[in-house]
DNA sequence: AACCGTTTTTTTGTTAACAATCTTTGAGAG
DNA sequence: CTCTCAAAGATTGTTAACAAAAAAACGGTT
């Protein structure tokens, strides 16, 4: 997990809490302030608003947030443990930047799980939860529609939670949330495009289910991941092949002109 | 996550860790102090020797682990997240007690996760993979023989952590860790007997694995993981059941003599 | 202008003290 | 003897201050 970029925090200044939809399923009361902060970095980053690599200085943190620093500091943690911030020994904390080897692993990952999902959902869901699964799916073409990016990002993420809900095992959802949070912060670092890719994927894997045909859920929703898999690019791993390169060229034409 | 039971911390006085066996798989350099108290913890959990229910007295834990207060609240914070430890406001730290529910649960996610694992092994594990599992296995049944109780426990979950090494997947090899965790409590809670009941199984399993056999392997590590679950009693559900039916016959005593 | 060394400032890490809450103990009443 | 209540003690939660390390700024030299 490497990749040092300074990029502001001016995203973590608006609410990030849409009131419909907050994708990390923890209790919405009374809340202590590590929570709040946890989970406001946290779907900060789920939403592609915080970037890898982006510094989060405790200080900062403390004003944006108005808490005070052993607060930050216990959210902070919390996240390290999840693997979304780095911290760095007397450096401070940054958004992580998984490797192209992390990102292959998340996906293996979300694969394995996502497959034992997508049978348990087919296994077990009944009729409200296909009605919400539709709904859902109906939200995104809207979001689509209107162009609001975020608002996708948030509810094709949110997609893969709620089928996860549908299992009733908070062990597997809570694990698949975390991959999925893992998941933006690859897209953030090595998307090519916008994705144009999944557009209708979901509604594919909801009639799969709906249908209780296991193996059409299971391969749809495979295909979907090995789809979103490759529109990466890990071309940041030539970076330095390309800086060699463009050094060595430097290097011939300054030998021509003298 | 309830049962409040007083047990004390002796268990954790003894230098759990044996050099040739650590079940956490994080680095055993140079430690920050909250990383050492965390995974001591976390193994005393693992090999039965932290009971559920155990309050973890902070200042208790300072004496005993020769550390300042934060570094253990961390430490215990970090093992609530990973909810092997139930943290109550203003009442302490507490061994968590998982729920016949709460098993349910990691039990069908060690299902989903190590039928993936299993699976992956077949393809992907070589010779000095499947030496490494034999070796392991003899080790299994040398302390078995030997009636090194401990032993056999941490060899027996450390088991299908190897086989999560195989798969080379750190996330999932992490997700297992906790689930096995896990599993050592609610055995703590609700085995009836003692494990005479897998002694082979582990292997069989290696045995399939060898032999590239991916059906057997699945099929004997879900046999397993059944087994260990159907070991289980879950008659602490049924203590109120009793107690009224105890209830009544004293009852029903009562009229009969009068 | 670039580089290096020193100083200052900022940020992270740690500790100690105080505040708040809960549990235990002891005294008094019935 | 039992129960209730108040006080004391213990434990957890929070805050502020200090220590340590890194980054930035500054000044001098080439």
């Amino acid at each position: 997990m490497e990749k040092r970029q300074e990029r502001d925090l001016s995203p973590l200044k608006q609410s990030a809490r849409s009131p419909d939809m907050v994708i990390k399923k923890e209790t919405m009361g009374k809340q202590e302030p590590s929570e709040r902060v946890y989970l406001d970095i946290s779907n900060a980053i789920f939403e592609q608003r915080l970037k890898p690599g982006t510094k989060l200085g405790e200080q900062m943190l403390c004003e944006i947030f108005g808490v005070n620093r052993p607060v930050i500091r216990r959210a902070l943690m919390r996240l390290s443990y999840e693997t979304l911030v780095d911290i760095r020994p007397n450096r401070g904390a940054f958004v992580a930047s998984p490797s192209p080897e992390d990102a292959r692993q998340i996906f293996e990952a979300r694969r394995a799980v996502e497959e034992w999902i997508a049978r348990q959902c087919v296994a077990c869901a009944g009729p409200s939860d296909i009605e919400h699964l539709h709904a859902h799916v109906a939200m995104e073409a809207e979001a689509r529609r209107s162009g609001d990016r975020l608002h996708v990002i948030r509810l094709s993420g949110a997609f893969h939670l709620e089928l996860a809900n549908i299992t009733k095992n908070s062990r597997m959802r809570r694990f698949l949330e975390e991959l999925v949070a893992q998941t933006s912060l690859i897209i953030s670092l090595y998307g090519k495009n916008d994705e144009s890719l999944c557009d209708d994927d979901h509604a594919r894997i909801v009639e799969a289910i709906a249908q209780k045909d296991s193996e059409s859920a299971v391969k749809r929703i495979c295909a979907h991941l090995d789809s979103c898999l490759s529109s990466l690019s890990f071309a940041e791993e030539n970076d330095s092949t390309d800086l060699r390169s463009i050094f060595m060229d430097q290097h011939h034409h300054n030998t021509l002109s003298s």
